[in-house]
RNA sequence: GGGCUCGUAGUGAAGUUGGCCUAUCACGCCUCCCUGUCACGGAGGAGAUCGCCGGUUCGAAUCCGGUCGGGCCCGCCA
C-alpha cells in the first residue's frame, strides 16, 4: 500500500493494517486522543492516535501542519455517529499503531486549502510547490494531463503524424519579437526560439508527409495578459498536404474541439448548427454584426445598422455620423444614472465622443435624445432593435470603424453586466476570409493582416491588382466564448505569388529569400497545396475548466512582468559564460 | 511605452472625508487544559518601522510629490 491510492484503497481495505503516508492536512488534539487528517493528492483520511500507542502517541503531540508523515494501522469503520458525510473517507478512520515522521514542515507562507482565505497571485507565483498541494491545482494537472491524452488519441486516429521541431530556430522578421540564443561555437550569431513550428511544418509537407502534428512549445516576447502567457506556451500545431480548401481543415479538427466541450468538459456546445457544425462567419460579419472578430456567442445581444430609419434625421450627432448602430440590452432599462455613466466613460476609452441611449419603462421610451427625433424615427428604432419594456438601446454614431469598436466593447461589458457569460456553455465558431493586407491607421503603410504565409484568394492577379485591401486572405480563426482558440490558413505554395505578397509591404526578394530561404527554396521542388492551423491549447484548456486567468492552468507560469518569481529568473550569468559567447553585456538607461 | 487600480502582523481583510489608531478582526503561530473531533473547543500570549523616500501639518496608515512592486487593460501579440 502506498499514498498513491490514500482514499479509494484504504476505504477497501476495512478491517486490515495498512501504511498511509502523506502530509499533515490537520491536527484535532484532544489532550487524550488526537486526530490527524493525512493528506495526498487523492484526499484525506482520518487518522486516530490513542495514549495505548504510547510511541505515536507523543509523536503525534508534536506534530504540525504539513508535516510528513506515514502511519500505520488498522483501517476500522467508524460508529454510527461518528461518521463524517462531508468527505469520502469519512466513514472509516486508521487507528495508528506505528507513526513516523518523515520530515518536518515551517508554517506555510501560503493557504494549502481550497476553502478559505487565498493568498495573493504573487505570494502563489513565488510559492507555487506549495500552492500546487491545494486539491484543485492538483486536480488541475492531472486533468491536464488527461485533456493531452485526449487530444494525442484524437490526432493518432486521424492519421496525423507526430513531429518534433527544433527548439533552436532562426529568427523571423513577422510577428512577435523573438527570444535570442548566441551560438558559442559560431560567435556573434545566433539561434532564436521559434514562435511556431511554422517553417518546419510546411517543409515537412514538401517532405511528403501527408498530415503532421505536434504538441508544440512556442516562444514570443510579447507583453502577456489575463488569457496569453508570458514566453513559452503550447500549440496543437497540425498540417495537412492536398489541401486546397480551408473547410478541409476544420471540418476535421471541429469534432474534436466540440468533443472536448461536451464530454472532456461537461459543458454544452449551445450553438451548433442543425447539421451538428460550427458556424461559419466571415470577419466582416463578425465585425459588423458582434463588433469584433473574436465574438462571445454564448449570448446574442447583435449590432443593428439604423441607418435607413434615421435617413433624414436632424438630430446632428446621427446625422454627421457616417453611420449610426445601436445594441438592444435586454432588462437594460433597470441600469442606473450613474452605471450608464460607467459604460459612457468605457465608450469614451474606445474612441466615442458619448454614449446615447434609449431606456424603455412602463411603455415610454425615456431618453435625453428622444426630443430630437421624431415619432417615426422613435417607432423605427425600437422596431429595429426588437427592444420592449424593461430594455435600453444604446447607440453608437461615429466612423463605422469606432462604432463597431465601441459596440463591440460595450457588449461585452453588458453581457458581464448582466451575467449573461454562462461557464457552463460553450460557443464555437469559425471566423474565416480575413483581409489579406491591412492598412496601418496612422502610418497608412500596407502590411499583412494576419499570417503572411496563407494563400491570398484570387493569387497572382489579386495582388497585383488594385484594390489590395479587398483580398481576402484564406485564413480562419476558431473562437470560443470570445477567445481566440485557433488560427489557420490554406497555406502560399508559390513562390512567385510569395514574392509578390511579400514586395507588396517592402519586402524585397533578397529579403525574402534570406528569411524564408528554405522554405522558398522548398517550395521549387513540388511542394504540395498544403493547409492547417494551430489550437492555442493553454487557452483552451483554461476555457474548458472554467478558469478566467491563463496562468492558473500552468504549474509554474512567469509573472506580468515576464518573472518567474520561485525561480528568480530572468538572471545575471557569469562573466566567464559571457566570455565564452562573446558577448559584452552594456546597459546605459 | 501609456491608462486604471492595489500595496496595512506569517496569511487574508477593516480602517484611507487627517486627531477617538497606543492600528481592528479572522486564520495561522507559541504556552497550558481537554478521549470523538473533523474549519474541534477553552484559557492566555507573541507578532505591523501601515511598500519605500520626501513634503504639508500642532498631528499622517489617511493629504501632496516622487519611487518601487503587483494586477487588469491599450499598444504589442495570433
Amino acid at each position: 500500500m502506498n499514498s498513491r491510492t490514500l482514499t479509494a484503497e484504504t476505504i477497501a481495505k476495512t478491517g486490515q493494517v495498512v501504511e498511509v503516508r502523506g502530509w499533515v492536512n490537520s491536527r484535532r488534539d484532544h489532550g487524550g486522543l488526537i486526530f490527524v487528517d493525512v493528506r495526498d493528492h487523492t484526499g484525506v483520511v482520518q487518522l486516530v492516535v490513542s495514549p495505548e500507542s504510547a510511541e505515536a502517541f507523543s509523536l503525534a503531540e508534536t506534530i504540525r501542519d504539513e508535516y510528513v508523515v506515514a502511519a500505520k494501522g488498522t483501517v476500522k469503520e467508524r460508529d454510527d455517529g461518528l461518521k463524517n458525510t462531508h468527505i469520502p473517507t469519512g466513514g472509516i478512520e486508521i487507528f495508528v499503531s506505528e507513526l513516523r515522521l518523515l520530515n518536518k514542515s515551517e508554517p506555510l507562507p501560503v493557504n494549502v486549502h481550497d476553502d478559505g482565505q487565498q493568498s495573493g497571485e504573487e505570494l502563489r507565483l513565488k510559492y507555487r510547490f506549495l500552492d500546487l498541494r491545494r486539491p484543485k491545482m492538483q486536480e488541475n494537472l492531472k486533468k491536464r494531463a488527461e485533456y493531452y491524452r485526449v487530444l494525442r488519441s484524437y490526432m493518432d486516429g486521424r492519421g496525423f503524424t507526430e513531429i518534433t521541431t527544433p527548439i533552436l530556430a532562426n529568427s523571423s522578421p513577422e510577428g512577435a519579437r523573438d527570444f535570442l540564443v548566441p551560438s558559442r561555437v559560431h560567435s556573434g550569431k545566433f539561434y532564436a526560439l521559434p514562435q511556431a513550428p511554422q517553417q518546419f511544418k510546411q517543409l515537412l509537407m514538401v517532405a511528403g508527409v501527408p498530415r503532421y502534428y505536434q504538441i508544440a512549445t512556442c516562444f514570443r516576447d510579447e507583453d502577456p495578459r489575463a488569457d496569453r502567457l508570458y514566453g513559452d506556451f503550447y500549440q496543437l500545431d497540425l498540417e495537412m498536404a492536398f489541401v486546397e480548401d480551408g473547410n478541409d481543415v476544420r471540418s476535421e479538427m471541429e469534432p474534436l474541439i466540440i468533443d472536448l466541450a461536451n464530454n472532456f468538459a461537461n459543458k454544452e456546445v449551445v450553438n451548433l448548427q442543425d447539421d451538428g457544425t460550427v458556424r461559419r462567419l466571415t470577419y466582416k460579419e463578425a465585425i459588423e454584426v458582434y463588433g469584433s472578430d473574436k465574438p462571445d456567442l454564448r449570448f446574442g445581444m447583435e449590432l443593428v445598422e439604423l441607418s435607413d430609419v434615421l435617413e433624414n434625421t436632424e438630430f446632428g450627432v446621427f446625422k454627421n455620423a457616417e453611420v449610426v448602430k445601436a445594441i438592444c440590452v435586454k432588462g437594460g432599462a433597470s441600469l442606473s444614472r450613474s452605471q450608464i455613466d460607467g459604460f459612457t466613460e468605457i465608450a469614451k476609452s474606445e474612441g466615442a465622443g458619448g454614449l446615447a441611449y434609449i431606456s424603455y419603462e412602463n411603455g415610454e421610451a425615456k431618453s435625453p435624445i428622444a426630443k430630437f427625433l421624431s415619432e417615426s424615427e422613435l417607432a423605427g428604432i425600437k422596431e429595429k432593435t426588437g427592444a420592449v419594456d424593461g430594455d435600453a438601446v444604446f447607440f453608437g454614431a461615429d466612423v463605422r470603424v469606432v462604432v463597431n469598436k465601441v459596440l463591440g466593447r460595450l457588449r461585452n461589458e453588458f453581457a458581464e453586466h448582466f451575467d449573461l457569460k454562462d461557464k457552463n456553455k460553450v460557443a464555437l465558431a469559425w471566423i474565416i476570409d480575413f483581409p489579406f493586407y491591412e492598412k496601418d491607421e496612422k502610418t497608412g503603410k500596407l502590411d499583412f493582416g494576419h499570417n503572411p504565409f496563407s494563400m491570398p484568394k484570387g493569387g497572382l492577379e489579386a495582388i497585383r491588382g488594385d484594390d489590395k485591401e479587398s483580398i481576402i486572405a484564406d485564413q480562419y480563426d476558431m473562437v470560443m466564448n470570445g477567445y481566440e482558440i485557433c488560427s489557420g490558413a490554406v497555406r502560399n505554395y508559390a513562390p512567385d505569388v510569395m514574392y509578390e505578397a511579400f514586395a507588396t509591404v517592402g519586402y524585397e526578394k533578397d529579403v525574402v529569400d534570406q528569411r524564408f530561404g528554405a522554405m522558398i527554396n522548398a517550395f521549387k521542388y513540388g511542394a504540395p497545396p498544403h493547409a492547417g492551423c494551430a489550437f492555442g491549447i493553454d487557452r483552451i484548456f483554461m476555457v474548458l475548466i472554467g478558469e478566467d486567468n491563463i496562468r492558473e492552468v500552468v504549474a509554474f507560469p512567469k509573472n506580468g512582468s515576464g518573472v518567474d518569481v520561485m525561480m528568480d529568473s530572468p538572471n545575471l550569468v557569469d562573466d566567464a559564460q559571457l566570455q565564452e559567447l562573446s558577448i559584452k553585456v552594456d546597459i546605459t538607461e
